[in-house]
DNA sequence: ATTAGGG
DNA sequence: CCCTAAT
């Protein structure tokens, strides 16, 4: 029949709570439910949490309050928040959850009462009349459990180490009563199992807790306590007793007696004893227990209880009230939820959501890596911002959000679309930087390069453009001098085909970067690239040979190693030396002067030649010039022209 | 694509 | 040097 009732037990207990309560009850007393052995538990985490506030949140594992979960905790909260002035509010809550669960424990309790006549836990659960039968239930109750295991009992009376008296407990009704307004309020479980406390304490008088069988000691604690235990160590639940009727947490190990509420120490026991007894409630209690409760877990229990009450506080009453009990009862309940709560339910789920997130994050972020597919721009990245501050702090906003994965495409339709419609469209755009990127990083192999004739360079190479601006960058921060580059040829070609690549692409880049508002002079300036001696001579040279205008022809045969002066480069200088040449003319010397403060001063040797080819080109010019420009050719010409004549 | 010219 | 317009 134990075994049987065991294992339905333990199956009951799994699936509803109420039914394994009122299962157990009546069926075997000594089965240890989980719920009491996590009771044992639960006090050994009080260990842990010994502030008040944990104390306050107290968690009992109450199986009633089991059955109904949102019941238990609720119902505890408001309990326990009794004096606080959201108390009404949760109390409504708990009402109603209080009333629900009494739904439940009644349907319960009438199906279960119907196969079983004498059930104490469904009494007690049920809201009953406190004073009425209160004692009748729990006699009965233990008349009942008695003659199930007399002989264990009676063995482990007979082991008892304690004695414990409880003289002048106090006034019955000052424990039955409703104690605190809360509990008055409300009609609870642990209303109506408090209330039996006072019967038990009333019968006995004097109450000699040694002569109780571990079933009384089990009522005892249940009124006490208002819940039931499942706990068959009679120290144990002595102890407990004790505590609970004197409110004290200093409850000795050892014999004591309990006088006006206050735990007088008696004869000490011997230590001897106190581990028969704890053997013996080892063997007594469940298999659970024997298993996962050895004594000196019962001890620390207590121990931990007894600092728990200590901490909890200070009760005036005599007896355990019904915030006592509830706290208790929240104790366990809450422990017994904590427990619950992290293997099983929220935290896994937690967990797995968690872990759903990161997966979900790392795929993201997996994702963005791939869709980058230049890795190397990370580490160029530095590089190049080293190398031009302004430039890329303007673009450097474009570089973080569309650095990875813009540039590729990018590249290509940048490819395609002309170059007018770029530089309108590709103003900010990333892509800039990327193209930036690469340039710097070449810039030290270009530099390393050699004129490599570039016979046909189509346009300027933005990559040239870049380097140019890197190099003076360079040349500035070093105060250099100037190599320059105008010996290093800068073969645009040269670079092959990733750097043809990215000349075309450079175009773009290249107008954009100057486009900046910032450092439009800086830009400029890095891509300036002065004009060296030889360049104004082979210029000159050019134009002499192939007359002003043919600029194209002139780059592509006279410069063809200086792949970075562009035709409209060429022209342009060329313009300049007309000017500086008519400038020079009137005051020659103080044109001088200024150039040369300036910048290098260009010899009146090339001045002069720029002069006489300007005279050339102005005769054969202004057959031309005077039908394209009659304002501007003529203001230029009539300089040079004057210069000249 | 070049060229001329303005900024 | 850059940019644009006109060829």
């Amino acid at each position: 029949m134990k075994d049987d009732d065991e294992s339905n037990d333990k199956k009951i207990c799994n699936s509803e709570p109420v039914v394994y309560q009122l299962v157990r009850v009546e069926g075997d007393g000594r089965l240890v439910p989980a719920t009491d052995d996590e009771v044992m538990e639960v006090e050994q985490l009080l260990e842990d949490k010994k502030s008040e506030l944990a104390s306050v949140k107290a968690v009992g594992h109450d199986e009633q309050c089991l059955s109904n979960e949102v019941f238990s905790k609720s119902d505890l909260e408001g309990t326990m928040q009794s004096g606080n002035a959201d108390n009404s509010r949760k109390l409504n809550a708990r009402l109603e959850n209080i009333k629900v669960m009494l739904k439940k424990v009644q349907k319960e309790e009438r199906l279960l009462l119907s196969g079983e006549s004498l059930n104490c836990s469904p009494k007690c659960m049920a809201m009953e009349d406190p004073t009425s039968d209160r004692s009748n239930t729990s006699k009965a109750c233990i008349d009942k459990h008695e003659p199930e295991n007399p002989s264990r009992e009676r063995a482990a009376s007979s082991l008892e180490l304690n004695s414990i008296h409880i003289v002048e407990v106090g006034t019955i009704e000052a424990c039955s009563g409703p104690t605190n307004k809360a509990a008055t309020s409300r009609s609870s479980i642990s209303e109506s199992c408090s209330s039996l406390l006072p019967d038990f304490s009333i019968l006995r008088g004097e109450i000699c807790l040694d002569n109780f069988s571990i079933r009384e000691l089990q009522e005892a604690f249940r009124a006490t306590f208002g819940r039931q235990t499942s706990v068959k160590d009679k120290l144990w639940l002595k102890r407990r007793i004790a505590m609970g009727l004197t409110n004290s947490c200093h409850v000795p190990t050892a014999r004591f007696t309990i006088k006006d509420n206050k735990i007088i120490l008696s004869d000490l026991k011997e230590p001897a004893r106190l581990q028969q007894s704890m053997i013996e409630a080892e063997s007594l209690s469940m298999d659970i227990h024997a298993t996962n409760v050895s004594p000196q877990d019962i001890k620390n229990c207590l121990n931990n209880q007894m600092e728990f009450q200590q901490v909890s506080g200070k009760r005036l009453r005599v007896l355990p009230s019904n915030d006592d009990v509830k706290d208790e009862n929240i104790q366990m309940e809450q422990c017994a939820a904590k427990r619950m709560r992290k293997p099983t339910k929220r935290y896994i789920e937690e967990l797995s959501e968690l872990e759903t997130r990161e997966c979900t994050a790392k795929s993201y972020y997996c994702v963005n890596s791939e869709q980058s597919q230049f890795p190397s721009k990370a580490q160029i990245m530095p590089f190049h911002d080293g190398v031009t501050h302004r430039r890329l702090s303007s673009t450097r906003h474009e570089s973080l959000r569309g650095f990875s994965f813009q540039v590729p495409f990018v590249h290509r339709t940048r490819r395609g679309q002309p170059r007018k419609n770029l530089m309108a469209l590709m103003e900010y755009h990333p892509n800039a930087i990327s193209h930036i990127v690469k340039t710097a990083v070449m810039i030290p192999v270009l530099e390393e390069e050699k004129e490599n004739g570039s016979s046909s360079r189509e346009t300027r190479s933005v990559p040239v453009q870049i380097l140019n601006t890197n190099i003076s960058y360079v040349k500035s921060v070093a105060g250099e001098e100037g190599v320059e580059m105008d010996c290093g040829t800068l073969n645009c070609e040269e670079l092959d085909p990733e750097y043809k690549e990215l000349d075309g692409i450079g175009d773009t880049a290249c107008d954009n970067v100057p486009k900046q508002p910032a450092a439009k002079a800086n830009v400029r300036r890095k891509h300036h690239r002065a004009w060296t001696l030889c360049e104004i001579r082979k210029l000159v040279d050019g134009v002499a040979k192939y007359g002003a205008g043919r600029w194209s022809e002139i780059r592509r045969l006279s410069f063809a190693s200086y792949s970075y002066r562009t035709s409209v480069d060429l022209k342009d200088k060329w313009r300049n030396l007309l000017r500086a040449s008519l400038a020079q003319c009137p005051t020659e010397k103080e044109a001088n002067n200024f150039r040369k403060q300036a910048s290098i001063p260009i010899p009146s040797s090339i001045l002069s030649q720029v002069r006489e080819l300007a005279k050339l080109h102005a005769q054969t010019g202004i057959k031309v010039s005077p039908r394209k420009s009659a304002g501007h050719g003529s203001s230029t010409v009539h300089r040079e022209g004057s210069g000249f004549i």
